[in-house]
DNA sequence: ATGCTTATTGCAACGTGTTGCGATAGACTC
DNA sequence: GAGTCTATCGCAACACGTTGCAATAAGCAT
């Protein structure tokens, strides 16, 4: 729960699950995990790359990518798309949770998953679809800007 | 509601609108709502300029994107980002309604008004927050696949 | 029909992300 | 430590979409 160990933490976790796979532990994926978790809200892809480059700057954009689908594949890493179809990355250990988007401020919120229940268990009653909370990405106006265009 | 006029009602607002904004009807843009009109469900951005150029062959990309989005602004269009963050698009004409992705078969399901009522309640009440029904892209597992996997 | 104004087009370059391929370098065996 | 196997890397090219700018042409006035 301490924020200054998850690093190390999923440093281990990473090799061990590499290992397993029979693949590679290299330091472009230590940099790329420490780059991520020191982004600790979500970050671009771009966002990723350039950072990365800053500690590394022979890494390649096709490198950063490919780890990042890795992290994934790994389930120790998300990303989703935002209003605009960017790519978004955040680690796991970030507690799952969706995205609203204010097309009044702009204004990016997001939702845990207790106040995502109702909402996952609203989609499963209209239709039948269990919804991934994290792939949860909504567009809309935010009460703010809601209550603003009312006054 | 007949399907077979509202391509050319279609034309007519546009043209109507245009001239209301100083704006120009070009071949072009009748040729890329002609397009859109015939892709019935939904197109991707790339799908929609190979068709132009198909029957233009002189159109380029920054044309077709440039008129989707001014159809957008027009209110005429719409577009969503899919699974992947490909761009989709379809004409304001189908009603309103939000897509549904399954990561178990891949389907992609449609969202109508009516079933997403429910659902756009529950999101209000949980955070306040109103959502656009043309923005909600869910991906999950829909009751099929679920079904399966409980089986 | 002619000329004027300026919206629209095509081009070219860029930004983000993906893919194929040969070269590099991890990890394991001896 | 040297050799082997192959995952990973860097590069280059591609795909989708966007943007700036000069040339074209739509729409209006005469």
């Amino acid at each position: 729960m301490a924020k200054g160990q998850t690093n190390k933490g999923l440093t281990e976790r990473l090799q061990a699950a590499l290992k397993e796979r029979g693949q590679r532990w290299t330091e472009q994926r230590q940099i790329i995990v420490d780059v991520l978790a020191a982004s600790d809200g979500h970050a671009t892809g771009a966002e990723l790359v350039e950072r990365v480059r800053q500690d590394d700057p022979s890494a390649t954009p096709s490198t950063v990518y490919r780890t990042l689908d890795l992290l994934e594949e790994l389930g120790l890493a998300r990303h989703h798309h935002g209003p605009d179809g960017r790519e978004t990355y955040h680690l796991e250990e970030t507690t799952e949770h969706g995205h609203l988007h204010c097309r009044g401020c702009g204004a990016e919120q997001e939702l845990d998953a207790a106040a995502a229940a109702p909402i996952l268990k609203a989609i499963t009653g209209a239709t039948g679809f269990s919804a991934d909370l994290d792939h949860l990405s909504l567009q809309g106006l935010c009460a703010t800007c809601r209550a603003d265009q009312k006054g």
